[in-house]
DNA sequence: CGGCAACTTGAAATAATTCAAAAGTAGTGG
DNA sequence: CCACTACTTTTGAATTATTTCAAGTTGCCG
């Protein structure tokens, strides 16, 4: 570490594996210089997930953590009797896994097809207690989530249905475009959870979604292009529906 | 900084504030050295809150953070139209606030008589900046408050009015007594919440709250000393009732 | 002891579920 | 390209859990 200039060039060798890579910026790997950047990407791996594969299990060892590079991962919990309920989506560029505890106490399932960056918890540890800085991304990170759930926790204990269906199509849209936070109508989107996780996510049932899509359907809010395919007609409707 | 010995002496030396106080090993300040702890304690106030005073308000600046000393702080979200829900409850020696954000998206209300240890956003900041470990602690809370706001997104979602009351039940006995994890029965404690606060945190109303209670007495599971004093006879029964 | 707030209880109304069946959609292979 | 199957979604009707509304009862604090 003593000739500055050549540093910088050397420095400035960002891992092929990392340059076009969703996370680098806006993931937790925004945060690591590019030595802490090289040291991670030699001990990643890249792993394609199908649809519906289940990615962690309920009491799985936290043995591995990932970057979402792309897809939708749908966090659920599970009852004895069977019941289920999603308790949190993530969207590429999250970072997935529990750190500091030694099992999971939800499951991870894909809801696309998904692609994550893992690597083992040794690396995650030794990079912590190198950085600052990836610590409190990481608890950045959390906080966001735990204001999240708090907002659902709001959604699933109440509003009515109606609402619920309306606050989620919202929440898609928001984070499949980031951009559509404002108020710009005619915008559609590709739903990527089918009407069982929707209702699995706002506490319902599949019949209930049918009913209240229908409902803001025929009130002129949305429209369907197919039956994935939402089509926002009136975004101020819309989050007035939701009740936020 | 330079004589050793001299400098360990003067570094035992906790602030007396400190000295018998709850939050002082297990939380937050259990990170920080002496030094970093008479840094804060110099900085600090305590202040007393009634039961049913407003702690933090919607929009409101994060100004000052705190450790709860003694009693119990709901956390509640409120809609439009008047709609309320309970979205966490904080007991000794909790952090309050929310780091890294300007404002609040929350009200903190006192659920008893509470007594914290106050101190502002600047004093935090300057301590995260000097300790990682403080951070890891605040980080770690946050996991956990994660990990209990999607236990609660799993009762409101997807249990009954029976279970979730049961649900609550136990959670509070958790918390009043950790010892109490155990089936240890005949535990008996004073509900820090009346029943219109038991209602907004399960997402129901006081009535059913109120027929839940009376099943679960009725059933021989619990008992009332008074309205506000549960008295457990089966835990495991209760534990069977909360179905988790 | 009085008065007000908290809690309980009952009966009617309602939102959502359950069950059943029909309609739509996607994928496969002849 | 159509037929076939499997799966998802919609729709309808009956049932149920919870809410709502209204009235009582209890308990507590001054």
């Amino acid at each position: 570490m003593a000739d500055g200039e050549r540093l910088d060039i050397h420095n400035s060798k960002i891992p092929l594996v990392c340059q076009s890579c969703e996370a680098r910026h806006r993931g937790v790997c925004g945060v690591l210089n590019t030595e802490q950047l090289i040291f991670l990407s030699e001990r990643t791996s890249k792993i394609d997930y199908k649809n519906k594969d289940e990615m962690i299990s309920y009491n799985q060892d936290n043995s591995h953590y990932g970057n979402i590079l792309s897809g939708v991962v749908k966090l659920t919990k599970l009852m004895v009797d069977g019941r289920q309920q999603i308790v949190g989506l993530q969207f590429a560029p999250d970072f997935l896994g529990r750190p500091f505890k030694a099992k999971s106490t939800l499951f991870a399932e894909a809801a696309t097809d998904v692609r994550i960056c893992s690597f083992p918890r040794s690396v995650l540890e030794h990079l912590i207690k190198e950085s600052p800085a990836l610590e409190h991304r990481l608890h950045e990170q959390t906080l966001d989530e735990l204001d999240e759930a708090r907002d659902w926790l709001l959604a699933l204990g109440r509003k009515d249905a109606y609402e619920k269906v309306a606050s989620f199509l919202l929440l898609i849209a928001s984070n499949l475009d980031p951009e559509h936070s404002g108020p710009s109508n005619n915008y559609s989107f590709k739903l990527p959870l089918k009407r069982f996780d929707i209702a699995d996510f706002l506490g319902i049932r599949t019949e209930t979604v049918s009913r209240q899509i229908h409902k803001l359907k025929k009130s002129g809010i949305i429209d369907l292009a197919s039956n994935q395919e939402i089509v926002i007609l009136n975004t101020s409707a819309l989050q007035e529906a939701s009740a936020s």
